[in-house]
DNA sequence: AATCTGTTGCTAACTGTTGTCAATAAGCAA
DNA sequence: TTGCTTATTGACAACAGTTAGCAACAGATT
């Protein structure tokens, strides 16, 4: 249900009346074959798939990704760089949310079920379909402030409050680095 | 600790060496006001202002609601709009969170404090300063799927899968509804 | 094999946002 | 209060990511 065939991909596209193309069914290899806690932009799909000779017009690509992502292929993520990234959006046991440092754009995935659990809880009491859930922490990571955060920052930004007035204590999780 | 006034404002951007200016003021005050549920993009921030006569240039606007946002005042909300909207950070108690429809847009905020446990919990475990966290549940509305989707699209877009396994159970939490 | 219609690639256009810079005005100290 | 320093504003130009238009192309179905 979370890897995709040819066949299934076909069959999912032909039954909305749309069809299978070979870019298409290129942009899905590169997200299958992505090493886990990667994602990519427009551009940077369009670079990696020049580079390896198949090339697709930075159009199709738009095209591709937003259709993949309505569709649930695709996951679209909004994170603090500035333009949209797209991952595998992997169904349950895989499903996984980010941390993202607003200071350096360092991102760290990681896993919680209860995020989705509580998703899916609000979607029924509303009687919504839920297509995707995202969980964006934004932070300060520790090297930001080692590095002489707020000073240094691009502009000089900086941050004065937290919104944390509680601790937690609950337990399951699993991390993954990125950038 | 959630409602500034003009001295904790003054205050807070003076120890940073910014300053007060009546256009800062001018934007806090509007969204202070802001019925609950509601967030503006810059666009609409800007002609707000424009219509009650307080006019205010919108690299301003940008500039304000990014620097507010830095400091944690403001939240940067990231939903199926395309562009991005702005909302007071409440803390603790009122944080909240985004179900939209990412058909018709519409936006239901629902309350859930086990994600900002979730969240702190992550940012403790890799040292991290959280500044904010949100979880955005991106979903098809009963409504839109009453009124023809996934056929009617805009662009014939539709949702062919849910990423849901499994469903859930917990407590707690209350909803308001927006757009 | 022929037809119908979704899809591609090219280009131009668009939109939200950021950069530039002279003029202005907070904040601070005398 | 006055003057000085420097952050901030506003107007406009520039930018980046994304979308629209359209002729040529190519899946899917008969």
């Amino acid at each position: 249900m979370s890897s995709y065939t040819t066949n299934s991909l076909k069959a999912e596209l032909n039954a909305r009346g749309w069809r299978l193309t070979p870019q298409r069914e290129k942009i899905l290899h590169v997200f299958q074959n992505l090493p886990r806690g990667n994602h990519l932009s427009a551009e940077e799909l369009f670079e990696l798939l020049e580079e390896r000779g198949e090339t697709i017009s930075l159009s199709t690509i738009y095209r591709s990704v937003k259709l993949m992502s309505r569709m649930g292929i695709l996951r679209e993520l909004e994170l603090a760089e500035g333009h949209k990234h797209y991952e595998l959006n992997h169904p349950h046991p895989n499903h996984h949310h980010h941390m993202v440092c607003i200071q350096c754009n360092r991102t760290i995935e990681f896993k919680n079920d209860s995020i989705l659990k509580q998703s899916l809880k609000q979607c029924e009491k509303e009687g919504f379909q839920l297509i995707d859930c995202q969980l964006t922490v934004m932070t300060i990571c520790p090297e930001a402030i080692r590095m002489g955060w707020p000073s240094s920052l691009p502009s000089n930004w900086m941050c004065t409050r937290t919104i944390s007035d509680e601790h937690s204590h609950d337990s399951h999780d699993h991390a993954h680095e990125t950038e």
